[in-house]
DNA sequence: CAGCATCCCCGCAGATACTG
DNA sequence: CAGTATCTGCGGGGATGCTG
């Protein structure tokens, strides 16, 4: 089998690889700036496009740096994914440096760094709110708690 | 229902409100404040909190409106599950009329105002960025896919 | 009309094995 | 070390039907 990403499979797959990892794998019919949305606001792309804010990453090194923050990790395939649909997307620059062993930098572009700040306020804002969440949700779930309450 | 993070697609909003007695509580192990950046994030959940800046909706109001930008609209499950999650974050006030026919009005608290302006910000800032978006996909798939079967 | 319950299917995502 | 191809599962989420 060739090397080429997208060559292997059926042609339906090779549609479907570009937009995984990213969350938005349906109709294309969509505003088309849904998807990079998506793509942004996506799982992994959120935490990528976080870390990759404070510098460049090599990638076990952003895997560990996700895995951090997130408990469980990313695999290896969803973080390669991510990683894809945002460069595709201009977000994200790749330095693949042909040394043995290999050694690939991630870093944001310009375009990425932009929407990185975007998500990152975003972020801040939800651990800084976080208290008042937490608030609301006792006050949901004890508003509707069926137990505890003597029959 | 266990509130699976793990297993979980882009959004988070699965879970909902049934982990009151189940023994569920490992998600709690990441830091909390990813939970509710993934229900803002989530699919639909930014799409509704969009909507809903700009006036209060009804539910197939609402579903309608979300249908409009996303071109293959919300079903009522999901749109249920999502307004669901995000009220009980205390994002958004639900306002059930004891009338006949039922009446619901969706709308942000003051909370949910703050984190619909940031996703709006992020998803305008989208919008804009588009053209250049579009221009690194062409460069990245013609560098790519030079012409596969030239061999 | 609002929205919960149920069924079921597709596709995202994880695990594994292999390559350069 | 940095990926890539493949298989499988499982849960997200759509469709349908029922209730208040």
């Amino acid at each position: 089998m060739a090397v080429s990403v997208r060559g292997g499979g059926t042609a339906a797959e090779a549609g479907t690889r570009a937009e995984a990892g990213a969350g938005a794998g349906q109709d294309a019919a969509m505003c088309p700036y849904r998807l990079v949305l998506e793509h942004v606001t996506s799982r992994w792309g959120v935490l990528v496009l976080i870390e990759l804010l404070e510098r460049s990453y090599r990638f076990a090194e952003l895997r560990r740096a996700v895995g951090r923050v997130s408990e469980k990790g990313v695999s290896e395939k969803m973080l390669a994914q991510t990683l894809q649909t945002l460069e595709r997307d201009g977000l994200v620059h790749r330095d693949a440096k042909p040394v043995i062993p290999p050694r690939v930098d991630y870093s944001l572009t310009g375009l990425g760094r932009e929407a990185a700040e975007q998500v990152r306020a975003l972020a801040e804002w939800t651990r800084q709110r976080m208290a008042d969440v937490e608030q609301a949700r006792q006050a949901y779930d004890e508003a509707r708690a069926p137990g505890a309450r003597a029959s």
